[in-house]
DNA sequence: TGTACATCAGTGAACGCGCGTTCACTGATGTAC
DNA sequence: TGTACATCAGTGAACGCGCGTTCACTGATGTAC
């Protein structure tokens, strides 16, 4: 065992996130993931101001990777022209239900700033393509994100992963046919987390 | 002071209640619930098995008042046919951010048992009037509850309470017109945590 | 190529903390006769 | 109406726990000359 381990706060971050995964959301401690990693635990303060940092520093990289794995799955879709933000849909209610510790971690956490790229940019993205108008977004991941918590807060449950699937599919489709029908005056003005932007 | 309190399970579950409010949904302690209602950490053992069990008897006794708000909403909305639901949704979106603590809790913690009258059943009631079928209740809980814990979570956040109301109406508006655009076969089957009804 | 030295990234002991829960107890209340 | 007694709802001290964070330290690395 070297005296410097090389990438400590990788190793850090990988440790809470697994302990995260092995035993819920407040299950892991600085100390513990520091044991794992087989270091002291005052070692992480060399890479973490505190805690909380380290915390906000997982979820800004698994919000990386989320984000990734949505426009990947955009990109894979097929079918009609809704089908895209299906699969960004069926993407993310998937991604919750694999790793449900983590992703109520995300969900409560948020990110610390600017993350690139963002889970909500693809879907801005996407809906552009579809021409609906900036603040849509904020309505389709609503749906798309109440739908996750329902199900990852185990207020909702369902019989497999199929109904997921297609619950996720019903959803998305429903809200796209809404916002297609409804007036498009008077949208409020929100922001996400991650950026500053005013839909008009 | 007299020794016996009277109706001490009610003031430990306000006294954690204003702490959540106060503190967080963390922040709070039985000990530190007790010493507030001026009592003995170990008293509160006589009336609930476990710290655990205190915070599911308060999730239950929020969800029912929540309920409870919910009817009287939609009871005294006037308008189209919609504006019923959008009166729930409203109030439900409201209520999460009145008290986002407590919301943050009710939705992690969910009811222990049934729970009458629950949130749920009053949104189920409020479809049926409305003709839908069995299983949009899913559908549109999916799209309020994500707008509500959003918000509540700060991964969205919006200018006024004015922009917040009108965006729980476009919410719901949205996904009540796609409801009756989209094809009703094959529903996933769902259930909700207060019963076991299974959407045909 | 070798050496002096600054900087970086660890150690490990200690800090004070508040927590949930248990236990043997006791004061107050209600009930049977 | 009074008394004996069971039950109920408190007390308070103690338990063991793991936690985040700090501190003075030291071993390893890299850089300047």
């Amino acid at each position: 065992m070297p005296y410097h381990h090389g990438d400590l706060r990788d190793a850090l971050l990988d440790a809470a996130e697994t302990l995260i995964r092995e035993q819920g959301v407040d299950g892991w401690s600085l100390r513990e993931a520091s044991a794992r990693v087989g270091v002291s635990p005052s070692a992480a303060y060399h890479h973490f101001k505190s805690r909380d940092a380290l915390v906000r520093a997982l979820s800004d990289r698994v919000l990386v990777r989320l984000a990734h794995r949505l426009a990947r799955a955009a990109g894979h879709a097929r079918g009609d022209s809704h089908q895209r933000v299906v699969a960004l849909g069926r993407t993310y209610v998937r991604w919750a239900l694999e790793d449900p510790a983590v992703a109520r971690l995300v969900f409560s956490v948020g990110s610390s700033g600017p993350v690139t790229p963002h889970p909500h940019e693809v879907l801005v993205a996407e809906l552009r393509r579809l021409g609906l108008p900036a603040g849509s977004d904020f309505v389709v991941w609503s749906a798309i994100h109440g739908l996750a918590t329902l199900l990852v807060d185990g207020l909702m449950r369902m019989e497999s992963h199929r109904a997921v699937d297609r619950q996720a599919e019903r959803v998305v489709r429903a809200v796209l046919s809404g916002l297609a029908v409804e007036e498009v005056d008077a949208w409020p003005a929100a922001r996400s987390t991650h950026t500053e932007r005013q839909p008009g």
